[in-house]
DNA sequence: CTGAAACTTAACCATAAAGTTAAGTTATCG
DNA sequence: CGATAACTTAACTTTATGGTTAAGTTTCAG
């Protein structure tokens, strides 16, 4: 039963590992449906090539399309996003440690400045 | 300069996207730092196969490799994950939203419950 | 009923991913 | 120095990705 979980867990995060899809659902984040030669008009690329990563997309459970006489509506399913935001809430310790670490020692450089280390630099 | 980003988050979801690097990622979670040869040893596949994955892994930046001796040992760097939560961030609303309409709903039936609609209902 | 708009399918190509086996490298031990 | 352990590289195979162009479908407008 895990390993459905598992396939679930592969097909989020590889839809995701694409910067075109990650567009794509960044704009149906703001606009509730759009049609697919809505979603292509921006990319350089031809229209099959974004049918193509609607596929993925739909295949991973990301977007609903329903097809309206001949337009077809793709909306925004960010559901499988939570299974993959728990997976990654694991690791999540990592570097709030770190953070809390970083800030640790800010505190302790404000209670007892050392000298010669003050002013501007980039980290 | 948001193109660096964007060719980090495509590594980071794509080296996430394979069960054997999640659960290679997952066994370094607990264990501070293991050798190609005991991260390998728990999988079915060949030596140069759990290789590939290593580099995978590390050109995406989760992990670090450090030789001494003849062996070498890996380290889990969770850094690049949260790129990758901050990202998924922008899209927890729509869940949250969906459970306190949940909520919303399961509270407002208990106040005034609907006849002919208890019991054990699908999706 | 013709034609254009909005997809969809098909066929193809180049490159990358995920695995294999076989043949190196380095270290460490006896 | 020779063998073995621990990786690494090389060469190869198969399948998947991401793109293309060209040729369908439907559906709506005139």
């Amino acid at each position: 039963m895990v390993k459905f979980q598992q396939a679930q867990l592969d097909r989020t995060f590889s839809a995701l590992s694409d910067p075109t899809r990650r567009a794509l659902l960044a704009r149906l984040e703001g606009e509730e449906a759009l049609s697919v030669s809505e979603l292509a008009q921006p990319f350089a690329m031809s229209l099959p090539a974004v049918m193509k990563h609607l596929d993925v997309l739909s295949h991973a459970g990301l977007i609903t399309r329903t097809k309206t006489g001949r337009t077809v509506s793709c909306r925004l399913n960010a559901d499988p996003m939570e299974e993959a935001m728990s997976w990654l809430a694991r690791y999540q310790r990592f570097w709030t440690q770190r953070l809390d670490a970083l800030e640790a020692l800010l505190n302790e450089r404000r209670r007892d400045p050392a000298p010669g280390e003050g002013g501007s630099g980039g980290a």
